[in-house]
This record gives C-alpha cells, sequence and structure tokens, in this order.
RNA sequence: GCGAGAGUGGCGGAACUGGCAGACGCGCUGGACUUAGGAUCCAGUGGGCAACCGUAGGGGUUCGACUCCCCUCUCUCGCACCA
C-alpha cells in the first residue's frame, strides 16, 4: 500500500476491476425484490457538467446502497440523442448530426465512467438509433389507430431561431425553452397527441403520486388547470347569430355590463366595423401589458335579464381557453374592471360582502357608495339578482347552473388548460413520423411491417429554412401502401420528448434482448426512484404519465404512473465574478480578488446557478482530474441535501479531499497491526476507550443507515462517517480486544462509505486485507443495545433554563432522577428559597425544575 | 395576483414525533512539527466583561418553541389576462 493517496491511480484501478467482472450488469431475476433507480438520460451536447454530476452521484449512491440491501437493483443510463444542437452544429460546422452526437456520446459516455457510476451498460439507449426510434413510430401508428393521433391546422407556436414549432408546454413565458428566443403564432398542419383524452385520468392520478415533490405535483394540476363552470349563447340582437360564451361565475350574470371575444374569434372578424382598430387589439394579442379593446358595433342580449350589453373585442380575452368569449362582469372580475375603466363601461355590483343582504357595510345601497376602487372578487351575497338575490354567492353558483341547465339557456361544462401534444417538428434531426401523402388516398399510415421508416444520412445542411428531407428525393419519393401509386413522405418529425416519454421502459430489457419483453418490463417497471431536475415537473414528466397511459390501453404495462418516487435534485450554484472592464470571469481568471487580465479589482456577485454564459461554472474534467472523482462526488452530497440548492464551494471540495486523505492514513498507520476480520466475540476484554469505539460504530450504523432511509439525506451521513473517522483517528488500541474492535469500525466505516466514495472504499478495502469487491458486502446493522449509552448526561433545568448536567444510567426511576436534580449543588443555588411547583421528566434527556416566582 | 418553498454563527448547513440551538465541513485564532507552510497534527471558535442575549420581526399556546397557532416583513421558484 501506498503512503500517500493517489486518487487516479486508485480510481482507474478499481474501474477497470469492475468493468471486467461486470458488477454491474443486472438480470430479471423473479425471486428477488427489485429495485429500479433511474436518474433523467442526458442530451449528449458535449461534455457533462456539474449538475450531471450532482445527479449522477445521487443515482449512484442509492443504486449501490440497495443493491447492498439485497435488492435486485436495475441502474441504467443512455442518452436522449436527437435534438436540435446537432443540427446546428451540421449547418455552422458541416459535421453530419450523426458523427457529431456519436463523438459526443463517446467522450460523455467516458466521463461517466471515469465518476465510477454504477451502470448496466448492457442496457445503454441511444435514441437516434433506428432501433430505438422504429418504436416511436410503432406507438404512432397504434396510436392513429385509436385515434390518438390525428392532423389538424391549427394556429402554433413557432420558434423563428429553432425555425419549428413548439408544443405549449415548451414555451415559458412566450420564449422558446431551448433557445429563449420571441415565440410567435403561426397557422400550420400539424401532428397532435391526444392527451386531453387523458386529462381527468392525469389529474386525479396526481393525488396518487405521493412519492413526489408537491411543488411538482402542483405545477402538474396548475398545467392541467381544470375549472368548473357554464356555457351558454348571448344572442346578437338584430341578427340570427349568437356568441357562447364560458364563465365560473354564472352567479355574476347580472353584473354582467358587456361581452368580450378573443382577437382571433371567427366572429371578430366578422362583427368588428373598424379594421384599423382590430389590427391594433391583435397587436396587443397575448401581452401582459395595456388591455387593447374595440366595440364591434353589436349589442349581445343577455339572457337572465334581457338585457341589451355591448360587444366588443378585446385583446386580453384568449381563444384557446373555453370558447374564446366571455361575459364581462367589471365589479367583480379585475382585468374586466380594467377594461370598464378604460372604455368608460358601466360597473354594476351583484354581490355584496357578508352573510346576509343587508348586513354591515352594505346598509347603504351600491350606487350611493363611493365607486369601486377595484373588483370584488371575495364570498358574499348576491344583490339586483332577480328571484336569486340574497342567496350565498356559492350556493348561487350551483343554484344558477341549475337553473340555466332547466331552462336550457346553457350547460355546465369543465374546461382545462392542457391542450393537445403538438408534435410535428420541421426539422430533420429526429424520428420521421411514419405516414404517407396519396394524391387519391390522402393520409396513409406507412405499414407496420416497414418499420422503421429510417432517416436519411446523405442530405445536406443549408441552414436556410425548411427541413433537409424536403430535399431528399429518396426519402420524399414513395410508393403508396393502399394504391402503389406516386406518393410522398411525411418530412416533419416527432418532438424529441416523444423519446424521453418511455426509454424507461426500454431500459428492461437488454440492448441484445426484444425491446418491448412484457415479463422484463412487469419485474422491473415502475421506476422505484426517479432523479432529476425540476425544470422536466411539467414537460418530461407529464408526457410520460401519459405515454405510460397509452402503453397500458395498448396492453404493454398494466400500470398507470411510471415513477414511484421522484427527487428533483437542487441546482448546483456558485458564486459569479465581474471585471469592471472584461465583464464575466471563469474562476481561474481571477487571482486574489483580481482580473488577471487587468488587475483590476473584481466584483464578487451573487450566487447563481451554474451557468456558461456567466462563467460561474466548474469543469468536472478538471475536478476529477484534479482531486478524482470520489473526492467530487462526495462532495456534492455532502455540501446540501439532495434537494436543495448546492452552492459550489472550492474550500468544501478540498474538506472532503482531507477526509479522504484521513481514512487513507488510518488505514496506512495501522496496515501492518490490523488482525483478521472475524465477528466480535460476545464477551472481549477491551478498555473503556474501544467500547466507546464500538458504540459510536453502531451508532453510526444507524445514523448513516436512517440518513439514507430517510429521504436521502446524505449530507448528514456522511457527517455521521465523519465523526466516527474523527474518533477513529485518535484511538490508541492496547490491547487484543481494542485491536479486534479496531478493525470491526474500520471494516464498517469503509462499507458505510462505500456507496460515496466506491473507489476508496474498495482500494482501502483491499489494502486492509479484506477480499474484493467491497460492493459483494451486506450492509451492516446495527445492535441497539450496544448502540446505547451507559451513562446518560441529563440536563437539568429551573424555569427552562440549562442550569446543570448530571450523569445517570439510563431507566432510572423518575422519582430517583428528579431527587438527585434537586440534590444537584448548582441547581440548589438557582432555586433558592423558592418553592418547586413542579419536576417535568423527559426520559433519558432532561429535567425541568419549575419554582414559583417569588423569593 | 395565484400556487409552492425558504429565512438559524463570518459561510455551507445540523437539530427525527416540541426537550442541551449551532452536529459535520469551511473559514478564522493560537500552538506543535518544520528551512518553509497555502502540508499535517493539537486546541479554541454564536454574541456579550458579566448577569444574560440569541433561530427574519411581532404576538400567542406550553414547565419548555428553530419546531405548533395568528399577524407582518424579506427572498427564491413555478404559473400567470385561464374568465
Amino acid at each position: 500500500m501506498e503512503e500517500r493517496y493517489d486518487p487516479q491511480k486508485v480510481e482507474l484501478k478499481w474501474q477497470e476491476y469492475w468493468s471486467r467482472k461486470r458488477l454491474y450488469t443486472t438480470d430479471t431475476d423473479a425471486s428477488r425484490e427489485k429495485f429500479y433507480c433511474l436518474e433523467m438520460f442526458p442530451y449528449p451536447s458535449g461534455k457533462i457538467h456539474m449538475g450531471h454530476v450532482r445527479n449522477y452521484a445521487i443515482g449512484d449512491v442509492i443504486a449501490r446502497y440497495k443493491r447492498m440491501r439485497g435488492y435486485s437493483v436495475l441502474h441504467p443510463m443512455g442518452w436522449d440523442a436527437f435534438g436540435l444542437p446537432a443540427e446546428n452544429a451540421a449547418i455552422k460546422q458541416g459535421v453530419h448530426p450523426t458523427q457529431w452526437t456519436h463523438e459526443n456520446i463517446g467522450y460523455m459516455k467516458e466521463q461517466l465512467r471515469r465518476m465510477g457510476l454504477s451502470y448496466d451498460w448492457d442496457r445503454e439507449v441511444t435514441t437516434c438509433a433506428p432501433e430505438y426510434y422504429r418504436w416511436n413510430q410503432w406507438f404512432f401508428l397504434k396510436m392513429l389507430e385509436k385515434g390518438l393521433a390525428y392532423k389538424k391546422s391549427s394556429f402554433v407556436n413557432w420558434c423563428g431561431s429553432c425555425m419549428t414549432v413548439l408544443a405549449n408546454e415548451q414555451v415559458i413565458e412566450g420564449k422558446c425553452w431551448r433557445c429563449d428566443s420571441a415565440v410567435v403564432q403561426k397557422e400550420l398542419d400539424q401532428w397532435f397527441f391526444r392527451i386531453t383524452r387523458y386529462v381527468e385520468e392525469l389529474l386525479s392520478g396526481c393525488e396518487r403520486l405521493r412519492g413526489w415533490p408537491e411543488n411538482v405535483v402542483a405545477m402538474q394540476k396548475n398545467w392541467i388547470g381544470r375549472s368548473e363552470g357554464v356555457e351558454m349563447d348571448f344572442p346578437l340582437e338584430g341578427t340570427d347569430g349568437k356568441v357562447r360564451i364560458f364563465t365560473t361565475r354564472p352567479d355574476t350574470l347580472w353584473g354582467a355590463t358587456f361581452v368580450c371575444l378573443a382577437p382571433d374569434h371567427p366572429l371578430s372578424e366578422r362583427v368588428a366595423a373598424d379594421k384599423e382598430k382590430l389590427a391594433a387589439v391583435r397587436a396587443a394579442y397575448g401581452e401582459a401589458g395595456e388591455k387593447e379593446g374595440v366595440f364591434s358595433g353589436f349589442y349581445a342580449v343577455n339572457p337572465m335579464n334581457g338585457e341589451k350589453i355591448p360587444v366588443y373585442v378585446a385583446s386580453f380575452v384568449l381563444m384557446g381557453y373555453g370558447t374564446g368569449a366571455i361575459m364581462s362582469v367589471p365589479a367583480h372580475d379585475q382585468r374586466d374592471f380594467e377594461f370598464a375603466k378604460k372604455y368608460d363601461l358601466p360597473v354594476r355590483e351583484v354581490i355584496v360582502p357578508g352573510e346576509k343582504s343587508g348586513e354591515a357595510g352594505t346598509s347603504a345601497a351600491p350606487g350611493q357608495r363611493p365607486p369601486m376602487q377595484e373588483a370584488y372578487d371575495g364570498p358574499g351575497v348576491l344583490v339586483n339578482s332577480g328571484r336569486f338575490s340574497g342567496l350565498k354567492n356559492d350556493d348561487a353558483i350551483r343554484e344558477i347552473g341549475k337553473y340555466i341547465e332547466e331552462k336550457g339557456l346553457g350547460k355546465r361544462v369543465i374546461n382545462f388548460k392542457l391542450r393537445d401534444w403538438g408534435i410535428s417538428r420541421q426539422r430533420y434531426w429526429g424520428t420521421p413520423i411514419p405516414v404517407i401523402y396519396c394524391g387519391t388516398c390522402g393520409i396513409v399510415p406507412v405499414d407496420e411491417k416497414d418499420l422503421p421508416v429510417i432517416l436519411p444520412e446523405d442530405v445536406k445542411f443549408t441552414g436556410r429554412g425548411g427541413s433537409p428531407l424536403l430535399d431528399s428525393e429518396a426519402f420524399l419519393k414513395v410508393k403508396c401502401p393502399k394504391c402503389g401509386g406516386e406518393a410522398r413522405r411525411e418530412t416533419d418529425t416527432m418532438d424529441t420528448f416523444v423519446d424521453s416519454s418511455w426509454y424507461f421502459v426500454r431500459y428492461c430489457s437488454k440492448k441484445d434482448e426484444e425491446a418491448l419483453q412484457r415479463g422484463n418490463i412487469a419485474y422491473w417497471m415502475p421506476v422505484d426512484q426517479y432523479i432529476g431536475g425540476v425544470e422536466h415537473a411539467v414537460l418530461h414528466l407529464l408526457y410520460s404519465r401519459f405515454f405510460t397511459r397509452v402503453l397500458r390501453d395498448i396492453g404493454i404495462l398494466d400500470f398507470d404512473e411510471p415513477f414511484t418516487n421522484l427527487l428533483t435534485q437542487g441546482m448546483v450554484c456558485m458564486e459569479t465574478l465581474k471585471c469592471p472592464e472584461h465583464g464575466w470571469l471563469f474562476p481561474e481568471e481571477v487571482k486574489d480578488g483580481a482580473c488577471l487580465l487587468c488587475g483590476k479589482e473584481i466584483a464578487r456577485g451573487r450566487v447563481e446557478k451554474m451557468s456558461k454564459s456567466r462563467k460561474n461554472v466548474v469543469d468536472p474534467d478538471h475536478l476529477i482530474g484534479r482531486y478524482g472523482a470520489d473526492t467530487s462526488r462526495l462532495f456534492s452530497l455532502f455540501a446540501a441535501p439532495p434537494e436543495k440548492d448546492l452552492e459550489w464551494s472550492d474550500k468544501g471540495v478540498e474538506g472532503a479531499y482531507r477526509f479522504l486523505n484521513r481514512i487513507w492514513g488510518i488505514v496506512f498507520r495501522n496496515r501492518e497491526a490490523l488482525p483478521r476480520s472475524e465477528p466480535l466475540p460476545s464477551s472481549l476484554p477491551m478498555t473503556d476507550e474501544a467500547s466507546r469505539l464500538l458504540r459510536k460504530t453502531h451508532q453510526t450504523i444507524k445514523r448513516v443507515t436512517n440518513d439514507i432511509e430517510r429521504e436521502y439525506h446524505f449530507n448528514t451521513a456522511i457527517s455521521a462517517l465523519m465523526e466516527l473517522v474523527n474518533e477513529m483517528s485518535s484511538f490508541q488500541p492496547l490491547q487484543d480486544g481494542d485491536r479486534a474492535v479496531f478493525r470491526k469500525s474500520l471494516d464498517t466505516a469503509l462499507v458505510l462509505l462505500s456507496p460515496f466514495a466506491p473507489h476508496v472504499a474498495e482500494e482501502l478495502w483491499e489494502a486492509a486485507g479484506n477480499e474484493p469487491s467491497i460492493f459483494g458486502q451486506k450492509w451492516p446493522e446495527w445492535d441497539e443495545g450496544i448502540a446505547r449509552e451507559e451513562v446518560i448526561e441529563l440536563v437539568v433545568q429551573v424555569n427552562g433554563k440549562v442550569r446543570a448536567k448530571v450523569m445517570a444510567p439510563p431507566g432510572l426511576p423518575d422519582e430517583e432522577i428528579k431527587e438527585r436534580a434537586v440534590s444537584e449543588p448548582k441547581v440548589r443555588g438557582f432555586i433558592g428559597q423558592k418553592d418547586i411547583r413542579k419536576i417535568v421528566v423527559v426520559k433519558g434527556r432532561l429535567v425541568n425544575i419549575v419554582t414559583s416566582n417569588e423569593g
């Protein structure tokens, strides 16, 4: 054994060993309980970043821990390999996306291997491989059969920079989720997946996502956006037309003073006389600022009270929700209120706060009170609402809803925000959509036996708009499968989120096995622990929940939810550095608080998520090159609990490195004197120090185990290990019993350390004379009797303040504890002449003596 | 605006069902060893001279509150003209 810890040497040695022994290949083994541990697979962008390091370190600890607990563990990895960056690289640098992607995968795979992650590479998935994406196509055909895939023309989100369509979920604050450029609406003929068919199920399923973070579940519900209301028609006066509106507040129907149409409502174009103004309203459509509107010239009749009210076209009304038209009640809706103020429309109160009409604050008739400053949307009682006046408004919502249905004026409906998932992409690097357009037969699906429809390699990347597939004669020209006539292939490809919606199912079978083997899937699925970033709270996770249900309904799966437990890890953050002259600086461009380029003093900015643009990044290659994978993993697990943001600290990394060096030193110093590993005899003569160390060892097993089991709190688990190691490093064995205890502590510490820092644990395990691999070891168990303290330090409080500490054996009767506490001299002083009113004893912890306050 | 979460030493963070606030690490201070120390080891380290005071601020419940209840402030994240 070497005196100095050389992480590079140790890590490469064991990575080679693990791979040679095929330690992490997994087989379907029905005799054992399974555990499916999955981390979100990466897009092969070129290199891994610290976010990946953290994500995969977390997953690896869980996988290794569960293995040692005796589970049959599935821990796979793969590549989300279709996507725009590859195609953009092809346009910019002339490298084919296939080559670019595979080179990146090669590099990143080596990086993951270098991290010592326990993946079963026999199950590696690469989504851009025809063997993989043929199943995307197969699912598409099945969905087409079931009416779950369909084509329609509609306004869709268009990213001009990516030159493709985006699904609603992929538009973040009006911008493209990938490149951040503005998204515009464009009318296109597109393929959709009918996710809305499962909307109720996706929503109610949220209640069963017990193992998911609440905020993610909330985001899912929010996105699905269920609301109950009524739809009813307002006839247009002087015509035989009508406007259908949707409202969740039928209790305010008597307060409607105008009707608003969305700018792209079919009626808007027809009714708006002033086309110029209409254009202005359309310009403001969807913008968060000032509300714009134009009077149409028409009036609608409120069916509840026969009142004639003006019809406007308004920029704030959305065609994509409800019916694209609303009744406006300015008194009770802030948006309507603002609009009414701007266009000088009447405000009529129909709900007043309170339990009954005529309560305090409402004694004056609404008209005599000062004008409203803002809409009132709280609860209250109806006024000026015909026969419904006097009802509490939540009762009125029900009653009026019923009344509307009885009178045939409208119906109660449930609306959702969730729209169908637009999956067509006008780009090359994705799964070809397997349909053919025939002049005589129309849209014809590709025959199952002709799958996969292969993405042609031989295409030109010009970057001048339009998919390269449009220029590929060989791809484009095809015979119609129905009539045999000349036909044309679909050139749009699928959204890459299709690829990631089922990859976890593919992992259940090995690369060389049939893709969708039921037995494998039934054994491994669902995923027991899924780990990834919160940025997919809606996107990928919602799509996967949808796909799981589709796969269930075509008979591949027999459960509803793909991910039983979800851990969304926090971001990796670091302080930003800015030079007054050179802007953002990389940490290596700064020395002693000054810019290396110009020597000026730099400003330390706030701690933010690591990003290349702000240059507050640490390159995993450098980190591993300097400290090794074990230190890198250990620090990212120690610095914060996994679900919280982690602040990067170079000093903290050194602390982790020091810790590993300390254990190394302990083994090195004792390498000659270590006795054989044997179970400890029950009665072994040993010094007090040794029995303390033994107790600490059992306490540490307990703490580490509980901390892992309790929400994967690795930071506290590691701190417990540090305590044990600190104690071991100052331990001096004096007799055989002591040495046996020391040996036991050392072996235990190494096993407990092994999920976090696998290489160094493995090396020291061997150096201490044990047979590799340490990962063949069972997770240790603690003995509650040994872990228990022999004497307990009882805290004695007088009136809630700590005044003394007394030693007592555990299990001492309360009466005796009280006596000892009261007779403690220091305590006597604080009691003085006061009467003891009461003594509270908390078993094994403290005594609180409560006195009267005089004296 | 709505929804979720968080506020604890100089810093990252501990404290499971109310029971010694500050585990562990970083930093800092002193010492040892050294030609040297940005290596290593040892000791100390919330504030205050002290009584005491301290978990964003204010109230409350309790023998006892970082923890439970009410109010206020600040920050982060998500959604956002969704009728």
